[in-house]
DNA sequence: CTATAGCTTTGACAGGGATCAAGTGACGCA
DNA sequence: TGCGTCACTTGATCCCTGTCAAAGCTATAG
C-alpha cells in the first residue's frame, strides 16, 4: 500500500470515526449537545493547536492522536500526554512548562469548543457535567501509568507497554491473537513519549521484530502475531489493560 | 538538637500548621465550611490511609507530606504523587495500579471528609466548588513537571530539581540566599519519587554536599547556603518556580 | 542498656542506554 | 530521472546508573 493510498484510507477512517463517535462512541457516547456546539477541525500531521492558559479552548479528539510535548532543555523534548479519540483537552489546564505544544501526532480530527460554551452546557445539563468530569478523571490514571512506565521499566518493557497500549486502544483484532494497529507516533515522538533515545528505540523495535513478537505491516502501521506474547514483556500488563482496554480485550 | 527534641518541635509545627491553615492558609485560604465538615487525623510516619475507588473519601493535607506509591513489579516502587499542605486527595480518583498506597511520608496531619459531604458542600456553595476545582487543577502541572523531570533529566538534575521544589514550597529563608527546609521524604522514598536507585541518590547527595550547594543540617532537615546555586543545577528552574514557588520566592 | 532491624553511605563492578557516525530507503521537487 | 531532505536503521564506543556487598549509623523494642 503506497503512502498516498494509506493517507486516503486514514482519511476515510477519520470521517467514519467522527460519525461513529457522533452516533455512539466506542467507550462512552459523546453527548450530542457537545458535538453540535463545536466546530470540527481536520488536522495534518504535526499541526499545532492553540494551547495556552489565556484563551480557554476545549478540544474533543474525534480521530487520530494528539500529543502534548515540552522542551525541558534545548534540543530535548518530552511528550507528557497523549490524547486518543474521545478525550477532552482543555487549554486552561496547560502548564507553563517551557516550549509546551499541543500538536497532532499524525492526521487527526478534533472538535473545538470554547470553554465558556462548555461551561454553560455543563451548568444547564447535569449529565454533560458528569460526562466531562468523568472524561477528565479517566485521564488521571493514564498519567500515573505513564509515569510508572517511564520511571521504573527498562527500555524494552517501556516499548512493549506502549505497543500493548496501542493494540488495546486503537488495534483491530485479526486471526487468533493477532492485532493490527496504526502507529500514530513517529519513531522520534514515540521515543520522546517513552523517555528513550530515538536510536535506542529503533534498536529495541528491531529486537522485537527479530524475536517475532512484532511484525512489519505497511509504513505507519504495525501488527503483532500474538498479543499475549507482547503482553508478557511488560510487568504492567494488567494495569494497561484496565486503563486502556476496551470491553472486548 | 536531639532526635527527641526534633520530633517534639515537628509536632509543634504540625499543630501550629493546622491552626494556621484553619485561620488563613499560606496559599489560598481553606474554606471554613470544609474545615468544620471533616475530622482531623494525625498521622505517624509511614501510616497508610484508606485509598480505594470504592469508598469515596477526601483528604485535605493540613501538615506534612503524603505520597502515593505503587509497585510496578515486585521489589520495585514508584512514587507517582506528592501532596503538600493545602492539597486535596480524593480516593475516587485512585488508579488500579498494582500495590497502590496513600501514606504519610513523615509525620503529617490531614482533614478527612466523605466525598458525599464534600459534593453536598460544593453543590450549595459555588465558591467552595470553584475552590475545589482550582485545587485539583493545580495538581495537573505538578504531575507534568514530575514526568518531565523523571523522563528527561540526569540524576543530579532530578535531585537538584526536587531540592529546589522543597526549598520553595516548605523552606524558610535564612540570611542572604540560604534556605532551610524539612526533608519530609526518606532517602528511599526520595529515590522512588525521582526514579533513582537509593544508592545512586545517596551518592548524588554526597556530591552536592561536597560541592557546597547543600549543607548538613540535622537529620530530616536540610539547608542550602545559596538557593540560586542550587537552582542553577536544574534546567527546569523556571517551571519549578512557577509551579511550586510562593509569592515571596 | 542492649539487641536487632532498618536506613544510609560508600566502594567495586557490570550493563543498559546515550552519543556519535555512517549508511539505507522513502518521499517531494525540479 | 536525478537530487536533496528526512525518517529510520545499525554499528562502535563511552559513561551514567543499577546491582551487589559491606560497614556505619539510628531508632525501636525488650
Amino acid at each position: 500500500m503506497s503512502m498516498r493510498e494509506q493517507m486516503r484510507s486514514l482519511g476515510d477512517r477519520v470521517t467514519k470515526a467522527a460519525t461513529a463517535a457522533m452516533a455512539e462512541g466506542a467507550r462512552s457516547a459523546i453527548p450530542n449537545e457537545i458535538m453540535s456546539a463545536g466546530v470540527i477541525i481536520a488536522l495534518r500531521p504535526r499541526q499545532r493547536l492553540a494551547f495556552s492558559r489565556e484563551e480557554d479552548l476545549v478540544y474533543l479528539v474525534t480521530a487520530g492522536v494528539l500529543e502534548v510535548d515540552t522542551a525541558p532543555r534545548p534540543n530535548a523534548r518530552q511528550i507528557v500526554d497523549l490524547y486518543y479519540r474521545g478525550d477532552l483537552v482543555r487549554s486552561r489546564y496547560a502548564t507553563n512548562l517551557p516550549g509546551m505544544n499541543l500538536i497532532a501526532a499524525s492526521r487527526a480530527e478534533v472538535l473545538r469548543i470554547s470553554g465558556r460554551k462548555l461551561d454553560a452546557l455543563m451548568a444547564t445539563h447535569p449529565e454533560i457535567a458528569s460526562w466531562v468530569d468523568c472524561n477528565l478523571a479517566r485521564q488521571v490514571p493514564r498519567r500515573q501509568l505513564h509515569l510508572a512506565t517511564v520511571g521504573s521499566l527498562s527500555g524494552e518493557e517501556r516499548v512493549a507497554s506502549f505497543l500493548v497500549e496501542l493494540a488495546l486502544r486503537i488495534g483491530e483484532a485479526g486471526y487468533e491473537n493477532s492485532r493490527t494497529f496504526d502507529m500514530p507516533l513517529s519513531r522520534t515522538d514515540m521515543a520522546h513519549y517513552l523517555a528513550l533515545n530515538a536510536d535506542t528505540l529503533s534498536r529495541i523495535m528491531s529486537r522485537l521484530r527479530q524475536a517475532g513478537v512484532l511484525g512489519t505491516a505497511s509504513r505507519g502501521r504495525a501488527y503483532t502475531p500474538s498479543l499475549p506474547a507482547l503482553t508478557a514483556l511488560t510487568p504492567l500488563a494488567d494495569t494497561i489493560r484496565s486503563v486502556h482496554g476496551t470491553g472486548t480485550a
